[in-house]
DNA sequence: CTTGACTCTCCCCTTAGGGTATGCTCTAAA
DNA sequence: TTTAGAGCATACCCTAAGGGGAGAGTCAAG
């Protein structure tokens, strides 16, 4: 019969450990004394003990281990353990990409996060600009006569609005928009103003401060940090106008967030 | 200003989330009223909050993300951070390959664990057996005449024992073996004892239970083993007497551990 | 008989927040 | 104006797998 620390140093288990082991049920010493409380193991225990080192080497879980233990099928649990792993190897990888990029362009400029927008409602309206300035009529026009078709009806809280360009390409002139904004529920139509639901999305974020001249950057960014990490685009980008000139004052501080629907 | 739910959802960072990084002293509100404690934030601090949820996606700790943001060595940080990703993914690797193992060959008969054998000082003694079973009585020899020339040295508690065959290959006959046994200090030496410090050494471990004839499976199983998941072998077999003959008298009791240096 | 090495139990600590209970605050409808 | 419901606050406990340490009892050797 081994006490605790001499089996701990052939089983190769800290004292601790082993204790804890016990109190999980996955493995008790052959027996206890009464007064003194001392564990006693024993030298077959060692092949208990060389199996549970072993699936926590493989980062099976302690109840894991025990459902193996106690006749539980095998098979199911490693293949359920190798597919944990594979994912975590995936993720593993998109991260080591993304710093990869980080080290070596040095462009901490923008902060990419991933999202998931859930589904909504929005009414949308969608027309052709002469020039990207224009918008900032456009826009509250739409809310004004959404208003006005649907006195009741709310937005939601906080507001998600943004707009699409739907031209492929970048264009200064003939500009084709679509301008969206989340509302609690649908609503009467117009010819300018339609409501639709818009499906749960993953997106890449980033933020863009600053005037609406440099926010090219910010679109070239996205899309080429899309491409290295081998995210595939699922839409239309989305710009969102968080803080702008109805509620700032100084260029520096207007906000806008860039949301690209990615797989 | 944003009460904390809004920012929460154009943040797309928890409630809760948001309350721990202000504790953490990662995030703090703009203002919080001195009577209701309601935290107010603005959306500049979006900003923050998007750096903080892109490097949380990099799987920087808290205390990473702080140091980068008060001006840390960015670089290093994420230098580092590729070094222990790229690790956990070798890692991963490892336990997958051994995974798939598992799963093909179905060969649960042997659980492989890894572990680190500290340095010792043993006495050891060479010779060259007729048939394997010469070594009960060369083992027990050794350590008589070990006890002779040094009355008073102590072996290590637990016991560390154990024997290397020095052919490289299987034989049958004229066998030549080492055997080695750990002590407290070195002492003097014969013709037939020396002494000498084995270095620390990282082995795979297997336990074989049962008699010595089916003891070639194991070294074959570890071989095997240590090729398919990319060990190196860096050393002899040791083979460890745990329980045998002098302990247990039935032969399906008898314990041997065999430890395989790599790397 | 004493000393030092072991062992016991009990409690707190780690990460990054999640869950829940209780109570206060705010807002919109009645 | 009141009140219900949503939002916010703090405070406590929980996670996985042990690690660290305190305080007290046990064991073996000198």
């Amino acid at each position: 019969m081994l006490k605790i620390g001499e089996f701990s140093k052939l089983s190769h288990l800290t004292v601790k450990a082993l204790r804890f082991y016990e109190k999980k049920g996955l493995l008790i010493p052959k027996t206890v004394d009464e007064w003194t409380g001392y564990r006693f193991y024993e030298t077959r225990q060692l092949e208990d003990a060389a199996k549970i080192k072993a699936y926590r080497q493989l980062d099976l879980s302690i109840d894991e281990i025990k459902a193996v233990m106690d006749g539980g099928d095998i098979k199911a649990v490693f293949a359920k353990k190798a597919r944990d792993l594979q994912s975590q190897r995936e993720e593993i990888d998109v991260r080591l990409s993304i710093i990869k990029t980080i080290l070596e362009d040095e462009s901490m400029k923008y902060q990419v996060t991933v999202k998931e927008i859930p589904s909504a409602i929005v009414y949308y309206a969608e027309t052709t600009l002469e020039k990207y300035s224009d918008a900032m009529e456009f826009i509250p026009k739409c809310g004004e006569e959404c208003r006005k078709l649907n006195p009741n009806l709310k937005c939601t809280n906080p507001p998600y609005e943004f707009c699409e360009y739907l031209d492929g390409e970048y264009k200064e002139t003939n500009i084709r928009i679509r301008h969206s904004e989340a509302v609690e529920k649908t609503g009467k139509e117009s010819e300018l103003i339609k409501f639709r639901e818009i499906p749960a999305a993953k997106v890449l974020s980033i933020l863009h401060k600053g005037a609406y001249e440099q926010i090219g950057e910010a679109y070239a960014f996205i899309m080429k940090y899309a491409d290295d990490n081998g995210y595939k685009v699922a839409g239309l980008a989305r710009e969102c106008y968080i803080d702008g000139i109805w509620n700032k004052q100084s260029v520096e501080d207007w906000l806008t967030e860039i949301q690209l629907p990615v797989e």
